[in-house]
DNA sequence: CCGAAGCGTTAAGAAGGTGTAAACGCTCGA
DNA sequence: TCGAGCGTTTACACCTTCTTAACGCTTCGG
């Protein structure tokens, strides 16, 4: 059996997704308050987190932040508010989807189904490069334990020289995939972008050198 | 699960195919036209590629050839034309297979499962010649399982020589295929690359002898 | 024996590719 | 409207690679 979280500080709603979930299955368990969710999310650990973007104090998204710092449940995000930033900002920070009040009990129940069919078959599609971890679903670069902060070239340009890790990779297919149907010519930039990408892998670990004339190559060792 | 990139104009196609591709497990996106099928396939990743010829701008053939400057996707052509040119031209750019619409599921299904367990066993057309083993996709030399630092005429010549491996190539012939295209006239430095390589390939490995007056031989025992 | 032709080897200048920093222009959100 | 972040362009120093030239060696025919 799953068991649901609810962090909302209406008593009304609660008590409405309490009846909404246990006539479905869940174990339910509540928490009126941000600071409260966390620590019923860190004691009980639910299989999946109900979480209002309007709670008074510590707010949704700052609970989100702080949810996604230590664990992967999948939340669904509850608001009233329909604001394009916020939705797209909660969706980034990991979650998994979003209803806007009022919603019909059906539909919460079929968003609910969908993030617990997607908890068992996902697994980030990642690639592995040596110490090197490219998350795509999350667009997220890992070295070690440290989080790279890229910009989308220098993912995309990364990604497609791990895809490849310790071959040759020409010239002409990283501008190929990086600039994709583009029509200007980057040529010339991605030597500029190779060099952003070099200072930040740092001198540890792996290391991208040049085949003159040719192409890259990411060495993972 | 495999992912199947659909180019075809047709909607009515499309929809048909995605059918057929999910119901055998298979993730699907589409794209309506050339450019975007590109696009698509750089962004995307597919698995396996279903290309219609008939598409309108920029046509299959010209997809297909701007593909395989960057990836090696299994690509399985779509096509109601049955002209025998067309098709032979396709797969001399390096398409896998071959539909003529109007096609059955079975056939389809059948098709695309040969080029998948291609996939796996497949390899990088290579070069060998005794110990040394030229990689051309990945532009690399190895002799043993030494990995040789080559210059690119430098691995140019080696692919002259090691492809007519114990026979003579006239010197004519090697200044015609390396500097193919070129104004200049390297009859003279060829000695110099020569010596390069016999330096590179060392005093274990096959052998490049000269015969005087002719060419070089390259002896891989 | 001698000279010429072809080849191997080395060195140095020329040409082109690469690394790096800085400046510009663009987009997007505050 | 402004500023931050990002992509692109430009410029220049540096290094690799290519080419050219020179010289010594071997071979072969006169």
């Amino acid at each position: 059996m799953s068991k649901a979280l609810i962090i909302d500080d209406e008593q009304q709603m609660r008590r409405l997704l309490r009846m909404v979930l246990e006539s479905r299955g869940y174990e339910v368990c509540e928490a009126a308050e941000g600071q409260l969710g966390l620590q019923e999310a860190a004691f009980q650990r639910p299989d999946v987190v109900l979480l209002d973007l309007g709670l008074p104090g510590l707010g949704g998204i700052e609970v989100l932040k702080r949810l996604r710092e230590w664990t992967d449940v999948p939340v669904l995000i509850l608001s009233v508010r329909d604001h394009e930033t916020v939705k797209v900002e909660a969706l980034e920070l990991g979650a998994d989807d979003y209803v806007t009040k009022p919603f019909g009990t059906a539909e919460l129940l079929a968003r609910l189904d969908v993030i617990q069919r997607r908890r068992f078959t996902r697994q980030s599609p990642q690639i592995v490069a040596g110490a090197l971890v490219l998350d795509l679903l999350h667009h997220e670069a890992r070295l070690g334990d440290e989080l790279l902060k890229l910009t989308p070239t220098e993912f995309a340009l990364l990604k497609v020289l791990a895809e490849h890790s310790g071959r040759i990779v020409t010239q002409n297919q990283i501008v190929k995939q990086v600039w994709a149907g583009q029509s200007s010519d980057p040529s010339e930039g991605l030597r500029v972008h190779i060099n952003h990408l070099r200072k930040k892998l740092g001198d540890s670990g792996p290391r991208i050198v040049n085949e003159p004339g040719i192409g890259y190559r990411l060495n993972s060792d």
